[in-house]
DNA sequence: TTGTAGGCGTTATCAA
DNA sequence: TTGATAACGCCTACAA
């Protein structure tokens, strides 16, 4: 019993390979083959079932193919908010070399909730993507779902986050050195009592920039005080609230751990009127490039996002073509981009202006609230022990 | 002769409905009834499906299901750049509602061409996506595609930007509007020589900021200068080749179609050591939380990026399921929400300083370079004849 | 209530 | 080179 492809109700739904084959005289195989370009259809039959694909407009459904092929090209990427304007650069390095490759990208947003993150878990191994990408939500991942990923053999990387329940391929920024470097030169700026507000600590990153944040502080001799930290969770209304806390108790100067934080922190720092870098010094964590032309302009640990994802997309794509090996992870240096708001020129200009003879020669006052662009960049290049850009 | 689908090398690969109906003794019917709770199954073998799915680790492959339903519960979104800051809460909306519903998107990013938007909207077709959400690039869909949208009759819905070539839903925000009330209101508070850097003309949104400015300028008795407009593409370096442009012929302010191109333009203006509200007025469109915390604080036109989203979303899945009618055009409001870099408080140290009660009481110079904070916004609540917010 | 078998649109195997 | 036909995994009319 053939199947009875042919008699479709014409006109309603979609051609489909059958009414190409049939219209052109010739066999599914012969159609097939031809679609995939696979070189061994005669030049003639060639151009007739390509002119059917015409007269048909014909559009093979990747539906069927995918089932058919076991291989859907599409990857699940799970950020926790795409809003958070960290993810937009990470999501579009993935975007690009995904779809160099032929690959689609579904998009999910766990809002750091286990739950969430989850669901969205299943789903993605539900529609068979072929590779995940993941930053995982704080917490411990169900031991059921655990053992599913484990069992279901999709190939996962990691993004900017790191699992102790999952033995995957892991892309991240250093985290540690960036927060040290932060914190390194605050100290090494003169500010002694330096406070901190840390990412939620239920996540790799957020204790690694912890811990930068305390060995740079002993590293420098300077002794961790439990007051002068406050752990947000990212998000803004979290730096907010830490600003309120943290300013009062007189810091000289504070390291955010994200750029949300960050801007929170200055609003509490409005809201209470207090002034970067006069009443203290600040460095944020990860750069936009906005900050540049806005006042203060912030020092920052820049981190290379669209580079994390391009690199984990490039990652997951080779697992998904089947390269074996252990299991690797790729740190992405992270790069200290001096300006003011920690206060550097604050200091330098009871300390010493002869380092820079541009100043001089611009013959102005160097005013830390109005705009010695200059004069930063100039002196960024000749930092030591820290990575600095030109910005 | 039917299927035998049983007999397959256990352990390789993932269980499948008949796996199932084989281990719980019941046919494959009993099993999909059970999956997709349709109830008509008695306790007793509803119990033994549950078991042995657990038993087997099955995961319905949505692939399949989506093939034998023709539904992918999967929507596509193309948009220019989730890089570019307005996109990721626009994302983030429509992946909110369509993930309430059931659905998973896809993303795909344009970088406004033609040629990779059409690129991904046969991808999407291809993939049978039950809906697409699109931000068009500038310039005209090829007939070809336009008819093949046509024919496949797969809900789209524009997003931000409406075409000619397409008479589809749309939901906008109403940026002729925007425009004309940032340009306004520069009016209003005493600039003359008002410049504008313009999005792309090829794109509807460009064109209707661009007949606000204008219409703004008429309304006010302002004539309106070639050499004051520059037309950028709503990237960063547009703005900031605008700026190098326009700031040597002194406008009094200007108006700067989105955020982007602003970020460009504030960064010539530092270049060229010129100074906001000083030197020259602006007023941005779109706005952003950290706009409030960073000086000079941007007025700016909010755009409520979310609910597009959202809205885009939820009209999609309406006609995804069926909803029929005409197509709309939805128009979500901005709204002015004034900060200083327009020049406000500039002119009004020169004009009235009274209606500020609260100013005098703070005791302090109004001082536009620093945090005049409360001032702006009480002052803010008494705007007539524009939409404004308390920030 | 449960089972059977055809269909969804491809790819892939095996003959011819 | 081509053609016929069995997977791929699920849904669903129709039968029992």
């Amino acid at each position: 019993m053939t199947p009875q492809r042919g008699r479709r109700r014409r006109g309603t739904k979609a051609a489909n390979i059958y009414d190409v084959a049939k219209k052109a005289r010739v066999s599914v195989f012969t159609v097939s083959a031809v679609i995939n370009k696979s070189d061994q259809v005669s030049a003639a039959l060639q151009r007739r079932v390509e002119v059917a694909i015409r007269q048909l407009n014909y559009r093979p459904n990747l539906l069927a193919r995918s089932l058919a092929k076991q291989r859907t090209h599409t990857i699940g990427i799970v950020v926790p908010d795409i809003a958070n304007p960290f993810f937009p650069l990470v999501v579009r390095g993935v975007e690009d070399i995904a779809q160099k490759a032929g690959y689609s990208t579904l998009l999910c947003n766990s809002d750091n909730q286990r739950e969430k993150e989850e669901h969205y878990l299943e789903l993605l191994l539900s529609k068979r993507v072929d590779g995940i990408l993941l930053t995982m939500a704080p917490g411990r991942l169900t031991p059921w779902l655990q053992r599913m990923l484990a069992e279901v053999k999709v190939p996962l990387v990691l993004v900017m986050r790191t699992s102790k329940d999952l033995k995957t391929d892991a892309v991240l920024t250093d985290d540690y050195k960036g927060a040290f470097e932060a914190v390194a030169h605050l100290a090494r700026i003169g500010h002694r009592r330096i406070a901190l507000v840390s990412g939620p600590l239920g996540v790799s990153n957020g204790t690694a920039r912890w811990k930068g944040y305390r060995e740079a502080l002993e590293a420098n001799g300077l002794t961790c005080d439990p007051d002068l930290i406050a752990e947000g969770d990212y998000r803004t209304e979290s730096g907010h609230r830490a600003g309120l806390t943290l300013l009062p108790r007189r810091p000289d100067a504070v390291f955010v751990a994200n750029y949300l934080m960050t801007v929170g922190f200055m609003q509490a720092a409005n809201e209470m009127e207090m002034r970067c870098p006069e009443d203290f010094g600040l460095v944020s964590f990860d750069d936009y490039p906005w900050l540049r032309c806005f006042r203060p302009r912030l020092t920052t640990i820049e981190l290379p996002k669209y580079e994390l994802g391009a690199k984990s997309a490039q990652l997951l794509l080779k697992r998904i073509s089947g390269m074996q090996g252990r299991s690797t992870v790729q740190k992405l240096e992270p790069q200290l981009r001096v300006r003011e708001s920690c206060g550097f020129t604050l200091h330098l200009r009871n300390v010493d202006r002869k380092v820079f003879p541009h100043d001089s020669q611009k013959g102005k006052e160097l005013d830390v609230a109005s705009r010695p662009t200059l004069i930063r960049e100039k002196l960024a290049d000749d930092q030591p022990a820290a990575t600095l850009t030109r910005d």
